[in-house]
DNA sequence: ATCTTTGCAAACTTTTTGCACCAAT
DNA sequence: ATTGGTGCAAAAAGTTTGCAAAGAT
């Protein structure tokens, strides 16, 4: 929860003001650590304005403090950058796995060198099917 | 173009029936035979409406035929599932590079080895800085 | 005192849906 | 004749914005 401080302590640098629900979100950011959703982080402080928690989230990704993925079709989740890992989503079941980010070097590594692509790994998910969904309903095509 | 007709076919085949904005939308998909919005599939084919290339796209997603991708926070852009390819975009610029799905097979092979996670990799766009950016702009922060 | 943040309501963007009419089979 | 598609308008979902009041420095 020290983590909590730092941060607030880095709003404040920047000019911004440490308020209470910017107090209550960043300290809910540091518990979850995990993806929520601003719906989750309002939910879990009291209900803040979510236009509030939208304005927090951005004031924090400006700080480069936290960053936001898009897991699928819907809600976007918010992370602390520290936390860096990618997400393996599965699109039948939803279920969610974190992978370490190492996993993706070896790709960003490529992608530079044949492109000159810097590739930011975690800002979507890569969609899929988890191993229980993949012996489950074979009901995916393989299109021609 | 007898690619449109084979789509057309396909349709039929599945209980579905040609009308003129369909005819029109397959062509301009096959036509276009890279990414565009739904907006962008409205305009080409004079303007029907938006729902009608919603729900075109909805069908044609279900034959296996098309296949949707989120580049960006706004909107998904659609593409012939024959046509498979991984794209970068660049967050500075907006710039779409595709890039062969070969690059992605390594990284799916260790995701299914490690994690039993079939990777769907084209969903989902990658985001990162291209070259040009990467230069001209360094105001990417590497965050703590 | 100043300048930021809040809450609200309302706009906004992208996509979906209900419904009556129309068209392909 | 039947069933599926169309256009419209309106809703939905997620996020952003203008504004006046409240709060942090």
């Amino acid at each position: 929860m020290a983590d909590a401080e730092r941060i607030l302590d880095r709003i404040r640098a920047a000019g911004g003001r440490v308020t209470g629900p910017r107090r209550q979100l960043v300290t809910a950011l540091v518990d979850a650590d995990d993806h929520v959703t601003a719906e989750d982080l309002a939910a879990a402080v009291g209900e803040p304005h979510l236009s509030t928690v939208y304005r927090t989230l951005d004031a924090l990704e400006e700080l480069g403090v936290v960053d936001h993925v898009h897991l699928g079709h819907g809600r976007a989740v918010y992370h602390l950058t520290d936390a860096s890992h990618q997400h393996l989503v599965c699109e039948a079941c939803g279920d969610v796995t974190e992978v370490p980010e190492g996993l993706f070097t070896s790709l960003a590594r490529k992608l530079q060198a044949d492109y000159g692509f810097r590739m930011r790994p975690n800002h979507f998910a890569v969609l899929g099917r988890c191993a229980a969904c993949q012996s489950t309903q074979s009901t995916q095509s393989t299109p021609a």
